[in-house]
DNA sequence: CAAAACGTTCGATGACCGTCGTACAATTAG
DNA sequence: CTAATTGTACGACGGTCATCGAACGTTTTG
């Protein structure tokens, strides 16, 4: 009705060196997050849906949320799905060890 | 008054193997528990008092119980102080690289 | 076009968090 | 003994968080 002109600005993702240590460690605080974290570790894009967590669909789009805005992951939109993938490149450039070592971590 | 003989166990500290990883990154996601870390990352046994935190003294005790009751660090009596220390060997036994990583991070 | 699939948005709820100030307890110093 | 030092305990406050359900939008499928 107004404005196509500013369409939609939807999916926003720090730059690498906008990353903050305390936002990405509580993005990885949540049992949930580590989980999405765990099963990206492959590098593969997923869906949302691919991952089989224990919280119905609109808390999925909280957590990955705060997993992108935070700069974990990567969300990329494809027809009617979002593709998420690790941004691991970026995170190892500024947090050298960090998520190697999260994932290495017992019982995750 | 009453049962002397279980007088005060105050000082709670979570096994090694009892360390959780959302529990220890929660811990470290707040920047006042940051600052700590990274002043007793020397390996020094420091007094609450000696740190320059921008926060009054209550606030203080709050974050230093909880970084000690995620196991990141270890409180000892002496006299009227509280001497902490990391727990650094619990954390790379359990959690390899992690202390390291979040040490070397940026703008700490 | 209609229905299904995939996610988002919004509002609500109950829990927790970081902060402060005051009061208190314990030890040490005068 | 008194006073100072060091830290805790408690209550309050505003903010954020994780969760859900219901409604909606967009794209694919029938």
């Amino acid at each position: 009705m107004l404005s196509p002109e500013v369409a939609a600005p939807p999916l926003l993702h720090p730059e690498r060196d906008e990353l903050e240590l305390p936002a990405v460690l509580h993005a990885l605080s949540d049992p949930v997050r580590l989980r999405i974290l765990a099963d990206l570790a492959s590098g593969e894009e997923r869906s949302c849906k691919s991952f089989d967590l224990p919280v119905v669909k609109s808390t999925c789009t909280h957590h990955f949320r705060v997993l992108r805005e935070a700069g974990v992951i990567r969300q990329r939109l494809e027809g009617t799905t979002r593709l998420n993938s690790l941004r691991r490149e970026d995170l190892d450039a500024r947090f050298p060890g960090l998520v190697d070592a999260v994932l290495g971590a017992p019982a995750l």
